[in-house]
DNA sequence: TGTACATCAGTGAACGCGCGTTCACTGATGTAC
DNA sequence: TGTACATCAGTGAACGCGCGTTCACTGATGTAC
């Protein structure tokens, strides 16, 4: 993993800042480079265009999220604990970032983006179906797509709520276990 | 229920063919005027401003919803066979209505509608609740709010596929008994 | 050590474009007398 | 029946605006000889 050029930085973390404060339909190339501060035309030094620093900044998020959520089940054996720390792992680390809510939603209706989303939803849904001991594998991935949207919508009402809501994980919980 | 303005039903049923052949971004006023063959003009003499169009496009979509809801359980004692009625009238109902992908999830980003979904998603999640048999009505409020979220992501599954999917819909039943 | 050239991140004015919205106007229909 | 006026959906050219993108240029740093 080289060290990505620092104004190149510079700008996805300005982004991560405008979506922590407002909206990805505010994230504009004037608004981007104003809260970085540089000029209009370093952005395309290091961007192709704008949906190539969209899918940037969606990458950086889940690939921090993935490591975050590796590391929390790496110790531990298979099984239902497994699970839960892995998906605690997940919503926490939405929590952390505050930018959860443009990047996790509104992103979706970026038509530019959505092949980014769904391709990072389904290495989600394949991580956790292979947590199931599933005998029947089609079933296992069915039943992790449905958990990863409700997952996803747990963090969102998380994000909102600015801190971890214990009786929707208690409700996760058993969803997860009824599988 | 008075008669709509035929032209302002023209311009709402030029919005839903669009949102069924793209998506909402590229919902603009040209665009409508466009599809329902009137000029821009005609567009403020019906709608206040875009937002307020929207607004009534989502409004009609979700009303339509509910109404085929309540004639699918009206007739049918509380209970899990009702729940399952109402859930499955919902998803049907999005089956038919090709914009629900538009209007469902892309929606979401527009900051001047999200107020009208999270309206309309609170509406089913105390109708779910209201079907659960709880003891506990925080814990049913809970559970419903995430049930929801994950009933929604089921009818966009079925969007894209294009017809029910029998065993999505089976891990929904799973987990609607689970609760 | 000094000179010439290459590289490349950074600059910011300028571009065309499509957007949402406005507004003075048209023309059909209804109402009053 | 005819005339005058009011109403109101509909028109479309014109508006200002912010957007994403381009491009000729700058200036610092590295390389060759």
């Amino acid at each position: 993993m080289s060290a990505p050029h620092p104004t190149r930085q510079a700008l996805l973390d300005a982004g991560v800042r405008l979506a922590e404060a407002s909206s990805l339909a505010n994230l504009s190339v004037n608004a981007i480079v104003g809260k970085a501060d540089v000029a209009k035309g370093t952005f395309y030094v290091h961007f192709a265009d704008r949906k190539a620093y969209l899918v940037a900044l969606h990458r950086g998020f889940h690939d921090d999220l993935l490591a975050q959520i590796r590391v929390a089940i790496e110790p531990l054996p298979p099984g239902n604990e497994r699970i839960r720390a892995g998906v605690s792992a997940y919503l926490d680390g939405c929590l952390k970032a505050r930018a959860v809510k443009a990047l996790l939603l509104e992103s979706r209706a970026e038509p530019e983006i959505t092949n980014e989303v769904q391709k990072r939803n389904r290495a989600f849904s394949r991580l956790l179906a292979s947590e199931f001991e599933a005998a029947d594998a089609v079933e296992a991935a069915g039943a992790a797509r449905l958990l990863v949207a409700t997952i996803a919508e747990l963090a969102l009402a998380e994000a909102e709520k600015g801190n971890p809501d214990q009786a929707l994980r208690r409700h996760l919980w058993r969803m997860l276990a009824a599988r």
